[in-house]
RNA sequence: GCCCCCAUCGUCUAGCGGUCUAGGACGCCGGCCUCUCACGCCGGAAACAGGGGUUCGAGUCCCCUUGGGGGCGCCA
């Protein structure tokens, strides 16, 4: 499992092998679509239409002509006030250590925004893009979009790393920081504006603001209206400049995705978006096109809210004359009500689900049947995920979430998981349980390690599992075998203590403790005959035993608890609640 | 407002033109088992959003309506 580590290591050139764009998924059946029709200028820099020449108060710069030299001069102020590429050495990029790129192998990535908890809709996002490289024998890669320095934090960082290996959801490498791919990505926009894909524009977010606001007012569709795209400005410039792409007039953007199918964007609802901001920094879209590129990633699998973002992508690729990964766009999880998941309805963080003592095997099955299907399966180990897991099999419509499903699979992954693991789970758990159980959970970590309550909890864990959907009602329901005593009592338990119940424990003591042998057996038969010879139908016994032994109202099958607690313990619970 | 997507039981879904009087799972209701609670088993209620086409034949293909969702940032 790969450490959160976000320093990248050495550098490979990655530069070097970015610009290559043939023979590289020699194992796609469906080769990349090729509607050219309207950006077969932007074919690639060479095809680049012809510059514009700058105002005539700037300095004569890069967009003016075309010598490579004039290079330094303009890109000094390309980034208004900050130079950052007057120094043109080889930018410092990640090095996707551990992903010697084998040309037919699957390349997902999983690239999260470290804005806040891995949610459950990123979780299965990430968790398609696992087993879809799995499936494959590929692998996936962790990418973390973090561009936005405002909102992105270290916390979100490690709590996404965390829930991805609660989920047991590895990948391939180091996590790659996209924000320390500046330089790159200021690289290829600088190409993109030589080859005349781009341009600079003054336009102010106040003056957008107004634009967007009237279009609205008219019922026209919301875009720039691309009135600085043909004035070739250039920096210096007496306003902040940002960097817009030059989207195609006409025709259309035709996505071809392997869970949305064909769709099509006519070129009228496609905007110039903005590469590169005013201070300098890029934007989404374009830091995504390079990254994927230059990660060599062979398939895009996210949520459809970006499926006009792969519009937009394959309008750079094709700009770039690189290759259009494939792409899936999966639909989003809903609320119960049907609208977006709230704090309330499952957005919750991974952690909240770890801490509500759900399994990771039974998170993944749940996720995975979210819009995936396999017949009428509902039952499936990770190794059959991984076996049968295919996009094809993605349906379209969003899915809602459903705890009470969720439940039921946790409940069947309670009782059918290897013991010994579920051993492991439920003691991995209890340092993750939530606040309210925290003291006893600590309590039952500690009593653990005693040879003789281990043993205790070990034999009757196969009762226990049986009763419990979650590791927390596991804890809830085996706290007894950890409790000190006296024990306490739950308010059933305490109703079933009347007096003549606590008269009756006085006997059943004499008699238990009169027993040569303490075994499940030979408790029955005991507890049985003193029922007969008293005319009490075996439930008004066991019950008030029951609440003797566990506190409780509900516990495994008497006998068993009473062998599994052993006579001495036993005896002294009894006593305790005996009159 | 504009662009895109979606639509089978309450929920997740099977269905890829005839085998559908629509199957499974969760949940719900009834029952069996029973020392409690579970598990397990048996049974039940429960859906092709509406309207037009196409076809010998439509849950399955096409169109419209309605309803949902996503997008329209110098966020990702």
């Amino acid at each position: 499992m790969p450490q959160p580590a976000h320093q990248p290591a050495p550098s490979t050139p990655v530069a070097a092998r970015a610009t290559r764009t043939t023979g590289r998924f020699p194992r796609r059946t469906t080769p990349p679509p090729a509607p050219t029709h309207l950006l077969q200028a932007a074919a690639g820099p060479t095809a680049a239409p012809a510059r514009t020449p700058c105002l005539p108060h700037s300095p004569p710069c890069r967009a003016a002509n075309t010598h490579p030299p004039a290079w330094r001069k303009c890109t000094r102020t390309l980034v208004n006030s900050r130079p950052c590429w007057h120094e043109r050495r080889e930018p410092q990029t990640p090095h996707f250590q551990g992903t010697t790129p084998t040309m037919s192998k699957v390349r997902t990535r999983f690239a999260p925004s470290p804005t806040g908890f891995l949610h459950i809709g990123g979780a299965r996002t990430a968790l398609f893009n696992w087993l879809y490289a799995r499936h494959h024998g590929g692998e996936m890669l962790l990418r973390i979009e973090d561009t936005d320095r405002e909102r992105s934090t270290q916390a979100a960082v490690e709590a996404i790393i965390e829930g991805l290996k609660w989920l047991e959801l590895d990948w391939a490498g180091e996590p790659v920081s996209q924000f320390s791919r500046r330089e790159r990505h200021l690289e290829v926009i600088r190409q993109l504006l030589d080859a005349g894909h781009a341009y600079y524009c003054q336009c102010t977010p106040e003056e957008l603001a107004e634009m967007r606001e009237k279009a609205r007012a008219e019922g026209k569709p919301v875009r720039y209206d691309r009135r600085c795209r043909e004035l070739g400005l250039c920096p210096p410039h007496d306003k902040p400049l940002v960097v817009r792409f030059k989207a195609p007039h006409e025709g259309e953007i035709v996505i071809h995705d392997l869970v949305q199918g064909e769709v099509r964007f006519p070129a009228e609802a496609m905007d110039d978006l903005v590469l590169m901001r005013a201070d300098g920094t890029p934007t989404y879209n374009l830091a995504v096109v390079v990254d994927d590129h230059d990660m060599e990633i062979t398939h895009v699998i996210r949520g459809v809210d970006h499926l006009t973002n792969a519009a937009r992508q394959t309008m750079i690729y094709r700009a770039l004359g690189w290759e259009v990964p494939q792409m899936a766009h999966i639909p989003l999880i809903h609320g119960p009500d049907g609208a977006k998941l709230s704090k309330r309805h499952g957005a919750l963080g991974v952690e909240a689900y770890r801490e509500m003592g759900y399994l990771p095997e039974a998170m993944r099955n749940y996720l995975a049947r979210l819009g995936w299907s396999h017949g009428d399966d509902e039952i499936f180990s990770t190794d059959q995920l991984i076996e049968w897991f295919d996009l094809d099999a993605v349906g379209k419509s969003p899915a809602r979430f459903d705890f009470a499903k969720l439940e039921s699979v946790n409940g069947w992954w309670m009782r059918n998981l290897d013991q010994e693991k579920l051993l492991r789970r439920f003691i991995d758990w209890l340092p993750h349980a939530p606040a309210e159980q925290r003291e006893r959970a600590e309590t039952a970590l500690k009593k653990l390690e005693d040879e003789n309550t281990r043993a205790r909890f070990e034999k009757l864990l196969p009762a226990l599992r049986e009763r419990a959907k979650t590791l927390r009602e596991l804890f809830d329901l085996a706290w007894f075998l950890f409790a000190g005593r006296p024990l306490e009592m739950n308010a059933k338990a305490r109703k079933l203590l009347n007096d003549d119940a606590r008269a009756l424990l006085a006997e059943l003591h004499g008699r238990l403790s009169a027993l040569p042998e303490w075994t499940e057996d030979t408790l029955e038969q005991a507890v049985r005959t003193y029922a007969e010879e008293k005319e009490l139908k075996l439930g008004k016994v066991a019950q008030p035993l029951r609440a003797a032994l566990t506190g409780s109202n509900v516990s495994p099958g008497i006998f068993e608890v009473l062998e599994a607690l052993g006579r001495e313990e036993s005896l002294a619970r009894i006593a305790d609640q005996a009159a």
